[in-house]
DNA sequence: TGTAATTTTTAGACAAATCTAAAAATATTT
DNA sequence: AAATATTTTTAGATTTGTCTAAAAATTACA
């Protein structure tokens, strides 16, 4: 399986989490920062090997072959994720675009052998959780902040958003997993929310409420 | 740089050891499983980007800028290689290929805290020195095993060739870096030596006992 | 439901890295 | 030094993944 294949299942594999029917030609292009052109030749490729269900015009599937296989990406994406931060002490903002590199090191040894010596983590520094070597997922419930309501008090598990913008403006604020808080206020005309984290009393956009996770 | 650039690079870096003068197309070829045709066409594009001084049937060598580059993919294969053996736990003969994958990761933050992490490590794990973050090599004072006078009591400090035959082989007879040795006798004939280690006398070929390094 | 807008595909081209086959340069041998 | 052998380079083709521009299909909407 080349780089290219590889980064084109993933993406695949997480746009069908948001339309289930079957993802766009120009969703994956804008995704991989390419044109549609690319990607209906690569989808070809991909249909022949037997990884995406694909007829023109009808958008892409995963078959379970190829879910399996973006499953395997993820895991050695978010492994090495873990191994970046826990290990290197990589802040959570620094890691996707090396973990982007590395997860195409084609090596089950190496990668089995890394998620004994991290100690077999079930989420990786974002929250998102670490598929088994099976492919097998371990979901947890969470909520977006947007969510909750008033009066609860919460704790920070994941983010929706992982853009190093995001992750800043939480670096920012001294948000980061495991972080309580407590949704005082919201303000019905622009979902803006008054909360309580770290004793100080922050005013978050609709925007960030709808991209942090917590339960 | 591409991976390929970087292949030839550090192909051209371990060739000039042994011919300082120049080395030549075919043996880079051989090297890289490759024909020379490709070769030539891939030294044009190094001596543009100014990495090896290449002129037409005379052989390429390094200039500092070239060599700098070289030793800094050395430094990152070596490093890689300790952390599959210490931490990971590959031995010696498993991890070749995997660090010529991960040699390739783009990211000066990852190899220094990985060097950090590992304790800043001199050798890796077949006893071959690892270039620091400026490129400098630590030299330790090594002779062949064939080199040494007779009665001598050594300690096996590297191996010359790494490949995983003559590794398999050195686990079979349980010679490993650190293992003390003591040379009994030389056939002049076939150069075969006979040696004790771990207290058994073994025969060895004169082709063993010119890759075993020792102290 | 027919026209316009959007999305997707096709056709043909390009860059990187490789290949084969043939030509040119260098090295070796007699 | 001429003939032969070897090495290296050139010329032209191939593969992978991409692109642009145009054509085709689908979707939106008036």
């Amino acid at each position: 399986m080349t780089t290219s294949e590889e980064n084109y299942l993933k993406v695949i594999y997480h746009l069908s989490n948001l339309s289930p029917k079957g993802v766009n030609t120009n969703a994956i292009a804008a995704m991989l920062d390419t044109k549609a052109s690319s990607v209906t030749d690569m989808l070809k490729k991909l249909s022949e090997k037997e990884w995406v269900n694909y007829q023109k015009y009808q958008g892409v599937s995963l078959t379970e072959k190829g879910k399996l296989n973006a499953k395997i990406i993820v895991r050695k994406h978010r492994l090495w994720e873990v191994f970046l931060v826990e290990k290197l002490g990589f802040a959570w903002d620094e890691v996707h675009e090396v973990a982007e590199e590395l997860e195409h090191i084609q090596s089950e040894k190496l990668i089995n052998q890394l998620d004994q010596f991290l100690n077999f983590p079930s989420f990786d520094p974002h929250g998102d959780p670490i598929p088994n070597a099976k492919g097998e997922i371990k979901k947890i419930d969470k909520q977006l902040v947007s969510e909750i309501e008033i009066g609860k008090t919460i704790t920070c598990v994941g983010v929706k958003d992982t853009s190093v913008d995001f992750l800043q403006y939480l670096n920012k604020q001294s948000i980061s997993l495991g972080t309580k808080m407590k949704v005082l206020e919201k303000e019905i005309f622009d979902g803006t929310l008054k909360i309580e984290v770290n004793n100080i009393v922050l005013v978050i956009s609709d925007k960030i409420a709808n991209n942090l996770y917590v339960k």
